[in-house]
DNA sequence: TATTGTTTCCGTATGGCCTACGGAAATGGG
DNA sequence: CCCATTTCCGTAGGCCATACGGAAACAATA
């Protein structure tokens, strides 16, 4: 599967729908069985269950017993609908400035990575060119907000900003990995690097790779507590190691 | 399109495709049309010409005018070709042991970006539980023997590591997305930032967004040279400050 | 009430995809 | 020449997104 994306369609429906630009009440017509918010709680509601994989127009229709082409009257396509979940679920992340800029910075990526925990495939979804709807906005508002009150200059804020996103979503999405997996083969993700060990017993070659076997001698790959923990403290980690770097930048 | 990976086929068996196990030279019947090899590089040969949304089964076939179920007998499956084509390329990463470990991990970033850069697909493929072939094998050999060589503790270098990859993976896909983008829908990159025009015309809010506004009034965001050039410099900076925090930590 | 304009609903059909199945074709050894 | 073995691949089934066009519902109007 390769990473969704919004497709070429209108940009300008696109936007009028992520921000709920007034439905402009018809005062004639048929009345719609369904609205763009239950179509899009729906699609939520199925990603969550089943995967993004099994978020299909007929099966979103199915789920409120709507023919399959009746959503096509209000979501222009498939990429659109998901860059409306996508939004939808990053405006849940609830983001409250208390703190340091370095604390504000931990609490959102925090947020950020439950809403992947929750919604798991939103690790499918590319946040580089991210829907322009209020949940990102105000998530990108709120990091620069914290990285201007560091005291670093404007210029560099922004650079920074970049840093921070890319590798906020990037371990968010890691993190969530694990679990996706579980629910799309029904193998549970400790179990993948079970089946690693196939590897390590047919394949790995201690000549080739010295320095993997000199780290395993010394027990850095005996973790403690579950796979998932591991990840997560890597993580945490790597951005306290990436805001320790920007702090010492100012300098 | 959800992110790609490798389906739950038969682990040992995609291992022995990755490393290429010793054909077993049959001395009876028909002979292949085809090797592993040739669909591997017709795949990539497809997919970077069209995107990998365009790498079907079918397409490949037709690329070495074979049937398409021809292809199943030298490959389980699609997924299992997907993980065949993202080693194959990262094995052209060719990495030189040479300099300071900061330098080798520079090195290692530079060489996996142009790895993406050649093939934008790379951007649609999960690196997060990747082919465990000899591509991605010898990267992760490169960077662990550089994380060692810097005085971190064993247990450090492990955790540096997985938060060195998910930032050059993820900057590396970052980067690539508006090539990608422009293959797909036939759209400069550049010309989607310019729909993004329509958002700060018709939705941006100067109360909503302060400190965007003054970043803006500020001039932060006068980019000189292209888009391109820009993104990959908040990378470089990045990647310089989270090495910053590592070799920090180690005080 | 009947008509008309407007909007939504959705059945059908097209063209794409992956891949299970099973038979046809090729090949080299006996 | 036969035949076991291996590869090739046509057919078909089951998914998918979505273009099209007509049916259905509704409000205002006649």
């Amino acid at each position: 599967m390769a990473a969704e994306r919004s497709g070429g369609g209108d940009p300008a429906r696109t936007l009028a729908l992520l921000w709920r630009t007034p439905p402009e009440p018809k005062a004639v017509g048929r009345k719609p069985k369904v609205s763009v918010d239950q179509i899009v709680a729906a699609a939520i509601a199925v990603a969550d269950r089943e995967g993004l994989g099994a978020m299909s127009m007929a099966r979103v229709a199915q789920e409120l017993s709507v023919g399959t082409m009746s959503l096509y009257t209000h979501v222009p396509g498939k990429a659109e609908l998901i860059d409306l979940m996508a939004d939808t679920v990053l405006q849940e992340r609830d983001l409250t400035p208390d703190g340091t800029w370095r604390e504000r910075i931990k609490h959102y990526a925090d947020r950020t990575r439950a809403v992947y925990q929750a919604h798991p495939w939103m690790r499918d979804v590319s946040m580089v060119r991210p829907p322009l709807g209020p949940g990102l906005m105000d998530g990108q508002e709120f990091v620069l907000a914290a990285l201007a009150d560091s005291g670093l200059e404007p210029r560099q804020v922004t650079i920074a900003h970049v840093a921070v996103e890319g590798f906020v979503h990037g371990a968010a999405a890691s993190e969530v990995d694990d679990r996706q997996l579980e629910v799309v083969t029904g193998e549970s993700g400790d179990s993948w690097w079970g089946s690693r060990q196939l590897f390590w017993d047919d394949y790995f070659d201690v000549e080739r790779y010295p320095t993997m076997t000199s780290l395993w001698n010394a027990g850095a790959y005996d973790i403690e507590g579950t796979l998932a923990d591991s990840v997560r403290k890597s993580f945490d980690y790597g951005l306290e190691k990436l805001l320790d770097g920007i702090e010492g930048g100012m300098r």
